[in-house]
DNA sequence: AAACAAAAGTGTCAATTTTACAATTAAAAA
DNA sequence: TTTTTAATTGTAAAATTGACACTTTTGTTT
């Protein structure tokens, strides 16, 4: 019964987030085929039987960049009939955050992947602009009840770090004093007694997320 | 190539919430088949090949309830592969506001179709409960940008009606005064020189929806 | 060792927003 | 005319946000 109205596929996107040279970059893949050859395309792929939606988004980008522990995401899904060329391909979109570090060994693989600036992308494949776009949106909404871009720094992080993913990811500078305010009066945060190394001049104080503030922004 | 790995369906169904009998309540379609059958489910339907899914989820709504006028939105694609027995069905989620009177006529169809009290519901099929209750976290959302509520009300409604819809919706109790405030500090209501006629004692003022300010709340 | 450079850290005041709270007005009904 | 019911209106306290500049700490330089 099913079958016989079956008239589209379903795929999952990701658009994978990260800080990289100063610069807020979105991972994206160069289609070596048609439709959209030698564009620029986001992470995608199809879901398994056993999978539910959230882990084949994991699964999708495990199998691309091997990073585990990642913010993601649902953001929407995007169905238009004219968005992918001579096909019905309804996409179920996701955003990650995610440490560079974590996915630099991704640049070894014989498909072309690369890093690219948000605010300057290069040609991009289907909607795949757009499903950008909207991911940030999303990303500066959540950011307004939860630092979830501390997922672009280490475990350890300083307030100076994370104001600095705040700034890339919102496009705008802030005040240093009202962005600790802030961020020390919610209980995002845990202090340790830890600092920075010998990296600049004075010491930073190092932070963790604490997990237990985490609850209060589940789906 | 698509066709290989093709393992899942895609259906839309929509979470109707409206205002009836000084409830919030929404629309459910008591099942006549298996599985779940006796329980009461959303309306939901198939995605065509010319269709959008806002325009898929449109379609279907007014097939099941001829309405048109309405606040649709997408809610969030479900996937467990447990939420439907024996068949891997994924779920693209819509909720919508509509007035109870407009869609009057839909309780003479043969099947049994029904409002149900958002906070008291009857046995629901599938993982309806919880898409219905996601509805209800996301409008409650909404509310605190824009007065989406007024769709639940006549073109021209008082500003007392307007907090009715809130109050249903946040289930709490809002202090008059300062609900008119925040309302027509926004530009979100036009007034009107028309009053409630004879309805109660003293005639209310009667506003209605500033268009312009929507395009502010736009996805 | 003293001076300097660089980033970390810190507090206050004004402005705005939010919240709590009660009396008056207009019309219909008695 | 009196009574009843709902509409309408403002203010003061509290909380939050936003603007703004100097001191501290450490490493580097001289």
């Amino acid at each position: 019964m099913l079958n016989e109205i079956k008239t589209h596929e379903l795929t999952i996107d990701i658009v994978v987030f990260t800080i990289k040279d100063n610069k807020l970059q979105v991972l994206l893949i160069r289609r070596n085929k048609e439709p959209f050859k030698g564009k620029w395309a986001i992470p995608g792929g199809f879901i398994r039987l056993s999978e539910n939606l959230d882990e084949a988004a994991l699964r999708v980008l495990k199998e691309k960049t091997d990073v585990e522990d990642i913010y993601l995401e649902q953001l929407y899904t995007f169905g238009d009939p004219l968005r992918y060329p001579n096909a019905r391909v309804i996409t179920c979109a996701y955003f990650a955050l995610v440490r560079a570090e974590d996915v630099e060994h991704v640049f070894a693989e014989e498909t072309e992947v690369n890093w690219h600036d948000v605010y300057n992308l290069p040609e991009t494949a289907f909607d795949h602009k757009k499903i950008i776009e909207y991911s940030l949106k999303r990303t500066r909404d959540r950011l307004e009840y939860f630092p979830i871009s501390y997922r672009l720094l280490g475990e350890k992080f300083t307030l100076t770090e994370l104001q600095k993913t705040y700034e890339l990811i919102l496009d705008k500078p802030l005040d240093k004093r009202n962005f600790r305010k802030k961020l020390l009066a919610g209980d995002f945060l845990n202090e340790t007694d830890e600092y920075t190394k010998s990296c600049s001049k004075r010491p930073a104080k190092l932070y963790t997320i604490n997990p237990e503030s985490m609850a209060n922004q589940l789906t």
